[in-house]
DNA sequence: CACACGATTGTCT
DNA sequence: GACAATCGTGTGT
């Protein structure tokens, strides 16, 4: 995992921002619990959920290097662009297969779950986050420093 | 019920 | 750089 944004309720960018509601249930439910939401009506993205249960925060994941399963995961994307595989939340979920069917899955025991490939943890870059609107000045992104596998921003068109 | 818009990405120019 | 795709959600009437 390369990159990852945090969302807190007490955050207006944060889907948990409104208080819990059918769409974001999960986020207030117990940590380490995975948040599945549809994105621009294409998307899936997924969100580990970090809070104390009936506290609505998650963690959105935005980037992995691949590493294992990349035939899988080249299938999937229907690319065999390495760097495209992972690269940004949307692109991330479709190479692993998520979707809907995982809201609220837990990470232990569950279809998802983490394990360490590689020994050593990157320096971490701390940055604002991507693509929102509502407080884009907080610097709750967070990236593996240098890495070519970590998405950018999109320099919105200027009047 | 109507409507505006978004934690994005692929494609075309 | 510009723009389309595509639809669930939240909000207002």
């Amino acid at each position: 995992m390369v990159e990852a944004e945090a969302y807190d309720q007490t955050d207006p960018a944060s889907h948990s921002f409104v208080g819990p509601t059918e769409r974001n249930r999960v986020m207030f439910g117990p940590a380490g619990h995975v948040y599945v939401y549809f994105s621009y009506g294409v998307h899936w993205c997924v969100n580990v959920v970090t809070g104390k249960t009936g506290h609505g925060a998650a963690v959105l994941l935005r980037a992995l290097e691949p590493m294992v399963g990349i035939e899988l995961m080249e299938k999937r994307r229907r690319t065999r662009v390495r760097r495209d595989l992972c690269r940004g939340p949307g692109r991330l979920t479709q190479a692993l297969g998520i979707d809907q069917r995982l809201n609220g899955s837990d990470l232990v025991g569950g279809p998802v779950g983490f394990y360490r490939l590689s020994g050593k943890a990157p320096a971490v870059e701390v940055s604002p986050r991507i693509g929102i609107s509502k407080a884009a000045e907080v610097p709750w992104r967070f990236s593996a420093a240098g890495s070519p596998w970590v998405s950018g921003a999109r320099r919105p068109a200027r009047p």
